[in-house]
DNA sequence: CTGAAAGCGCTTACAG
DNA sequence: CTGAAAGCGCTTACAG
């Protein structure tokens, strides 16, 4: 069933048809009426592709999740904690809008290659970039074709800089400094002094930003920077598990340790269990996001709350308005972020 | 840049063009290579809705999940715990074999309306749809259009009798009926007598497998139905806990419940921790699924494993081959579940 | 082996 | 207010 058909059957032309079903204001009620019937009857749905061949839009958003590792194949991207959550959003609020949620999540240069040509083959009405590495090269290109763009854990600076600003792109984020801030700071009040950090991945945006608050806090209270206690985490639970055994082997252990997102801190807590190293007792262990686990695991994790579900409807609600918009615009939000506490923290035993 | 361009500068027709880029055998190496060249270095990225248009694939199937609860809008349906590592799955497979995939969820009949639209206007190559409910419907009007279509956890008697099974269709579930049987038998092996059930959505496959083995091997073992014991959990947390709170006021427990899902076994257990009745010293739990916060929660869940990602990627790996095949063919997978036990279990005490 | 032409199903100036 | 026609960017018989 084409639109011609129903041209014939509603006894008018194809242009007629194409203008009842884009809602256009000079077809008279009558001869919309007798259209739409026509259209209901036969449950006729316009092709989408020869509609977006011609120029309309295709209805569907794309999500494109850029891997935390360098290593292709390795550990799937979702397994991180912090993803899941984000497509759950993402789906059901463009879902409600009437959109369908295009994914592809990107390990190796080819599939950057694959976002690139969702842009290029106009699959999708504007998209949604996660995540930042090293695609400053990709986020031009895709600005450069004016698709309507969000990005979420992006540096602003750096879009300043490339001035990738003026054209239908947003940038969401969180304040993962201040977030830090207050975790550390809760540690120094609790009265460590040895503040050890599972560090994220130095390629993100939100990694640099709480490594960053982690060593500026403590330099601001006058605590040396504890090489020893400075872990190379990269957002993942192996790596995070890998060192923590490491540092536990090695002898000395901080009093306090920060990591940069929870699935570290999960690691490490297993880690030290395993060992035999009790948390909060021994040592107390802070995270980052808190993520659902965080409240169900013991002890229960004291950690920063990122309000990812606001964030990633804002980015979809955000989307959605560019593609409405002719002009071009730029525009920034940043979510606040907030200490929770519970229970695997608590003052140093002297 | 369109295909006539890079005939142009390559010096043919766009006919040659097209049949450089669909790989075709009667073009001369040389004339390839030329094109091809050309493609290259102008990044050239054929427009996928014209190739879709023209008959050819769109490289992209659907994945559509349909909501467990009857209400519109109220628990989003990733929550379920279960869908989170399918999604995972099915996007990580597909995209590793360059395709992308297109996701909708299903909670209102007007989201049944978006996933037959998908296909109709053929904006994917084949489906997968999880989930059962009252969507048999559905299934036929799919089936009639001949799509490509993969059913996750679909009652085989149901398409046979609906005579579906002569098109491009496959079914996947799990031998949920025997990873009852084992997890009841093993309770009373443990000498438990009065085994509760928190049953799943009696909607779904599963949900009514795991009821009737629960049941059958009660009966089996001569052990009377308690009905008192029997709670309406619909595989929801909420539904679960509000059930499982009610069991315990009513006063009397029994000595063992069988949760349909693992997230239901959360819930119970939330519940029974707050009342504080000890699992499993007064009472002992056991889930289904084996998500990932089973072996993490204290106790540790004793539940039956579903091998989950081995089905999603099946039912990926499945949706592609018929989309590759020309005949009808009609295929089911059954995937073995295996009891796990851990700690939320121990013999009654007297 | 290869090009001209028709066709896929829509939209949108254009003319009336 | 409305239809005929061109165009969106590809593919694929068809003819040579």
């Amino acid at each position: 069933m084409r639109s011609e058909d129903i041209a014939k059957l509603a006894g008018v032309s194809r242009s007629t048809v194409s203008r009842v079903i884009n809602n256009y204001p000079n077809v008279p009620e009558a001869t919309r009426a007798k259209v739409l019937r026509v259209i209901e009857q036969h449950h006729y749905e316009p092709n989408s592709f020869a509609r977006a061949l011609a120029g309309k839009r295709t209805d569907t958003i794309g999500l494109f999740a850029i891997s935390m590792t360098e290593k292709e194949d390795t550990s799937r991207i979702y397994q991180n904690s912090y993803f899941a959550p984000i497509v759950d959003m993402v789906v059901d609020t463009a879902n409600a809008r009437g959109f369908y949620v295009l994914i592809h999540t990107v390990y190796s240069p080819g599939d950057f290659q694959k976002v690139k040509q969702a842009f290029q083959q106009k699959r999708i009405d504007g998209g949604i970039l996660v995540g930042t590495q090293k695609d400053i090269e990709l986020v031009r290109e895709m600005v450069d074709q004016e698709a309507p763009l969000v990005l979420v854990d992006y540096d602003i600076a750096e879009i300043m800089a490339e001035r990738l600003n003026k054209n239908h792109l947003a940038v969401i984020n969180s304040n993962d400094y201040e977030g830090t801030v207050q975790a550390i700071e809760y540690l120094i009040e609790l009265g460590h002094r040895e503040i050890g950090i599972l560090k994220g991945s130095m390629n993100t945006f939100s990694g640099r930003e709480r490594y960053l608050a982690y060593e500026h806090t403590l330099q601001k209270h006058n605590l040396p920077l504890p090489e020893a206690f400075v872990l190379e985490g990269e957002f993942l639970k192996e790596s995070a598990y890998r060192e923590t055994r490491k540092l536990i082997e090695q002898g000395t252990l901080p009093t306090a340790l920060f990591c940069a997102n929870d699935d570290m801190a999960f690691a490490a807590m297993e880690a030290f269990s395993e060992s035999g190293v009790r948390v909060p007792e021994q040592l107390s262990v802070i995270g980052f996001d808190d993520v659902q686990l965080a409240s169900r695991i013991t002890p229960k994790l004291t950690t920063v709350r990122l309000p990812v579900d606001e964030m990633a409807k804002a980015a979809v609600l955000k989307v959605l308005e560019l593609c409405e918009t002719e002009q071009p615009t730029f525009s920034t939000v940043s979510f606040p972020t907030r200490l929770v506490i519970r229970d695997s923290c608590q003052p140093p035993t002297e």
